[in-house]
DNA sequence: CAGCTACTTTAGAATAATTATAAAGTAGTT
DNA sequence: AACTACTTTATAATTATTCTAAAGTAGCTG
């Protein structure tokens, strides 16, 4: 029989973790999806623990997989100015528009410079990142 | 006599917030500086507490006064991967550069766009946030 | 497959930034 | 000078996150 489960199970291997049952749980959670996915670890708890059977994931748990999957190279993490964590699915550069709290992807595509600055003398330019806010027309 | 204070007892009122000597003593600190200056609400309390003598200011009075100058549209505040608020006392539109937990201002002129998205229907763009990353040349 | 060892999970405590509370102090008006 | 609304402050509360140490598990290795 076909294991379902072994796309997650090989993104987690490949990345040096070994394929827990919550691991796989979360892997599957997180990337077992069409679109990509914005969360914060409060949001992945209250998602991933809401069934009333079942053990939960420890809160613990799924700060590090989370980490852990950032340092893989799975997820990308950034801060917006209510000083919570959010990840992202989607690692490929892109940027977001930022409205209400909530998160759109912009495709990469969608950005260009025409200019951008130089960086400091010994340093160089690792990634750029573009958040749009929006606020309502009027 | 000439005060000396006047120009930042203005701003504040001009803001709607009483001029207080521990809100005039922050003002004189952050705005009386000819660059501009990047801070979060700890180094504000170790920098401006730390003379041995006079009176200190409390954290809760910081944090209050920093975000009454935030909502007065005196300084900008955003937030980086560490979940910690950033303030910038230039509060034009500009840009950063971020390298080990340290800012540098990008001035607007030095970014410039050939592209940027659309945003969704009913909403238009507040504005525009570029962070750039650097990292060491190997 | 039994036993081993390093890696994981977990509950709970610890930490750190921020916000809330409520009592004492002050600015500015009357 | 008295009054009132706004401020400051010490302290407690809150919240996201990290740490700790004990119990559990994956995947060898013989």
């Amino acid at each position: 029989m076909f294991n379902k489960n072994k796309p997650f199970i090989d993104k987690l291997r490949s990345s040096g973790l070994r394929p827990t049952m919550q691991r796989v749980k979360i892997s599957k959670f997180l990337f077992g999806r069409k679109k990509t996915f914005h969360f914060t670890v409060d949001d992945l708890n209250k998602l991933i623990n809401s069934k009333k059977r079942g053990k939960k994931i420890s809160l613990a748990t799924l700060y590090n997989t989370v980490h852990a999957l950032k340092s893989a190279g799975h997820l990308q993490e950034f801060s917006l100015e209510n000083n919570i964590s959010y990840y992202d699915t989607n690692v490929s550069s892109h940027h977001h528009f930022y409205d209400a709290g909530k998160l759109i992807d912009i495709k990469k595509k969608d950005v260009n410079f025409k200019k951008l600055p130089v960086p400091p003398s010994g340093k160089r330019i690792k990634n750029v990142e573009v958040v749009i806010k929006l606020e309502n027309v009027k």
